[in-house]
DNA sequence: TAGGCGTGGTC
DNA sequence: TGACCAAGCCT
């Protein structure tokens, strides 16, 4: 099987099934000549790392509308960042994110580079990005793999070693695809491919403009790949948050730390999530604890979450966070656990 | 290097 | 409805 022939069928299909996106130039505005704006394509990448196209959409509308170049970017306070990318998870992207930006501004005079090299020394970019912005952006012919491609590989060679083990294999395959007339139309084409023909679950082989040359079509194999390790069970874990509000309907907030879960986010003070969580109420004050607790699940951990609420006098000093007017106070700023815990509580706080 | 790190949609 | 999944990176 050529590899000529699966490059150039992918090619073709490209050009008539390609999606529209916020931050995608179409292959025949492409011929036209328009060139896709590097740091609308970074950050894109970013926001689609381990995310769906969806939930990305209307961050990224946003982000180009607050912050429309990376130099804006660059100059923006860490705070209002984090608010922007509350909800949509995996926070360390947001600080990487400026990191990057800054570095880029800094150290590039506010251009990006344009090799793979030059990219992935940059905070938040790794092998899977550096690629998609060499390849889409500047149409450098570096190789994207990512879950979609993995899984495109896998079953077009019938691929039957289980990931992360696979993963050289599967690149050697990959890399030989990889065009080197089209580099980002090619990357984009494989990757809306496995998105949303060679899917997961239920493939529309049928459909599928590289059927000839897969493997695992022949095979019958298909549902079966790519093969994975298996992944630990996750535990549950409890701990509490503190709800309270001042006479003038301020809300006790506190900035996380930086490393660590939600890094760098603003939210309720809680206790420590473990399995034998030890309360220690950011004051002192009558706390009542709701009936029911919020629940959410993270990577790697369940977690319940009790509630506990309490309205406090004008004159209280915590001794953690800080009193947030009631004017400055948006639940989009929080992360969605935060969210939870606030929606659990605003019926019995809603009153000053 | 294997584990930490979010969220919402899907079945 | 709970488990799995989605355009990964960092340490």
């Amino acid at each position: 099987m050529g590899k000529t022939s699966v490059t150039s069928a992918l090619l073709d299909w490209y050009d008539v099934h390609a999606r529209e996106m916020p931050w995608r130039v179409m292959p025949a505005d492409k011929r036209a000549g328009v060139r896709p704006d590097p740091y609308a394509v970074w950050l894109s990448e970013v926001m689609l790392q381990q995310t769906t196209v969806a939930a990305v959409r209307d961050y990224h509308r946003k982000f180009t509308g607050i912050w429309p170049t990376v130099a804006d970017l660059a100059a923006a306070e860490d705070a209002d960042v984090m608010a922007a990318w509350a909800g949509l998870g995996y926070y360390a992207r947001a600080r990487n994110l400026l990191k990057c930006a800054r570095a880029v501004v800094a150290d590039h005079g506010g251009a990006f580079p344009q090799t793979y090299e030059g990219l992935i020394a940059l905070p938040g970019i790794g092998p899977y990005t550096a690629a998609a912005i060499a390849s889409i952006a500047f149409d450098v012919p570096a190789t994207v793999l990512d879950g979609n491609v993995e899984r495109v590989m896998a079953r077009l060679y019938d691929e039957h070693t289980p990931l992360p083990a696979a993963k050289p294999v599967l690149m050697s395959y990959a890399e030989q695809h990889t065009s080197h007339s089209r580099p980002g139309d090619y990357a984009q084409a494989v990757m809306d491919l496995g998105a949303t023909i060679c899917t997961p679950k239920s493939p529309a082989c049928g459909i599928c403009p590289v059927r000839p040359n897969c493997d695992a079509q022949t095979a019958g194999t298909q549902l079966e790949l790519p093969r994975k390790t298996p992944k630990k069970p996750k535990p549950t874990r409890y701990g509490t948050a503190y709800i309270a509000r001042r006479a003038d309907g301020a809300w006790l907030l506190e900035t996380r730390p930086d490393k660590g879960l939600l890094g760098g986010m603003l939210g309720w003070p809680t206790t420590d999530w473990s399995d034998t969580p030890d309360p220690a109420p950011p004051m002192d004050a009558t706390w009542d604890t709701l009936n029911e607790p919020a629940r959410h699940t993270f990577t790697h951990f369940h977690l319940i979450l009790s509630v506990q609420t309490a309205k406090v006098p004008q004159n209280t000093a915590p001794n953690r966070g800080a009193f947030i007017p009631e004017a400055d106070f948006t639940p989009s700023a929080l992360p969605t656990v935060m969210q939870k815990a606030y929606n659990l509580a605003a019926a019995t706080l809603r009153q000053v």
